[in-house]
DNA sequence: ACATCATTGCACACTAGTGTGCAATGGGCC
DNA sequence: GGCCCATTGCACACTAGTGTGCAATGATGT
């Protein structure tokens, strides 16, 4: 349908490209070709030479975003590991990377919101299933379906990010775990309460 | 600094426009003149007749639905009222008008962030300090600062309201009081955890 | 019937961004 | 030197949206 290798050969500026994007797109959603070829010290007209269109620049900067979150999520949540200590351990990872996905939730409306959900759609069915796993399991409570549970905790991680938390000590996956997803749940989960 | 009162004088049309601009914008935050109109079934130049810019349109449509929300919490929150009661009957009245609200958070990126930012201030630093008093009285946790908190838990309510749990008899306001903020609070708070 | 006034329809100018074509430029490599 | 090729610079056409001007329409009230 496509051809998979566009563009001149240099896949270096590709890369590039596609980082600059995404730090760009991610603080100004609306951005156009001309900022992202400035932020990435070229001209417009180079930015055409890799991708066709501002859209395609779009979606491959998404497609790989969610690549990496799935790997990410792959490696941090085996289907052998309790569902809460994967959630937690995915969050972690997660956590110092949220400055490169934020672009993913800024770009979720806008013109290209249809493609962004299918992308991140694939994304969310895991973490949703994660959730539902945990809640079977005892792990997580049920005060909310699994979908929606899974989708407050996601958005609390972007929320916390933007918040200036990277510059504290606050564990934040183990804070948005023992208190979004175990609400309920008995035992000691006092794990994490930094008096301060 | 400018006219309070502009455009015709049929206040009844400038409403309508306010109202359909909240609704549109809140499910296409680029959406033109054009499509505003076409939805308030008028022409785009009748528009113009009300608000003499997009910008104009768009900034008063947001400080409305400001005003809107710091009443109901003036009116959910007065100072001699606890803190969690407050904030719980807060979110339980905002919880129906969300589909109003939904705009602001989705026009805080793009174009008119700033302004958007600016009006939304007054509310948020009202919200961080409720949770503060919250937090000083024992009623709301410390794992996270004031203002995080408040940030995260108000992000939460539109994060859940997006997903079709409005036709739930789910207690949403109890829910995101008793996880995110009440975190490490002793007590009882086993107040909503229906058993699915 | 008349005046008022919101609304319409259509014209226009202007802007900002997109996407393309093509001839230079210039660095790296054989 | 001579080739390759990424990049540049500049041209252009095209689109979509904004904001304005003005005459026509039509409902409402007197």
């Amino acid at each position: 349908m496509q051809k998979e290798s566009s563009g001149p050969r240099g896949g270096d500026t590709r890369e590039r490209l596609l980082d600059v994007a995404i730090e760009v797109l991610g603080k100004t959603p609306d951005a156009g070709m001309g900022e992202v070829a400035a932020a990435a010290g070229v001209v417009r007209r180079t930015v055409y030479g890799y991708f066709p269109s501002r859209s395609e620049l779009v979606v491959a900067l998404a497609r790989r975003a969610v690549d990496e979150i799935t790997a990410v999520l792959a490696e941090a949540a085996p289907v052998d590991k309790a569902a809460d200590v994967a959630w937690t351990d995915f969050i972690a990872r997660l956590w110092p990377l949220t400055h490169r996905y934020r672009v993913l939730v800024a770009l979720r409306r806008g013109e290209f919101g249809a493609d962004i959900h299918a992308l991140l759609g694939t994304v969310e069915q895991s973490l949703a299933a994660l959730v539902a796993r945990g809640q079977e399991s005892g792990a997580f409570g049920r005060h909310l379906p699994a979908g929606s549970l899974s989708q407050a905790a996601w958005s609390a991680v972007f929320t916390l990010a933007d918040d200036d938390l990277h510059r504290t000590e606050i564990d934040v996956s183990a804070v948005i775990t023992t208190s979004l997803l175990m609400l309920g749940v008995p035992g000691p989960r006092a794990k994490v309460l930094a008096e301060r």
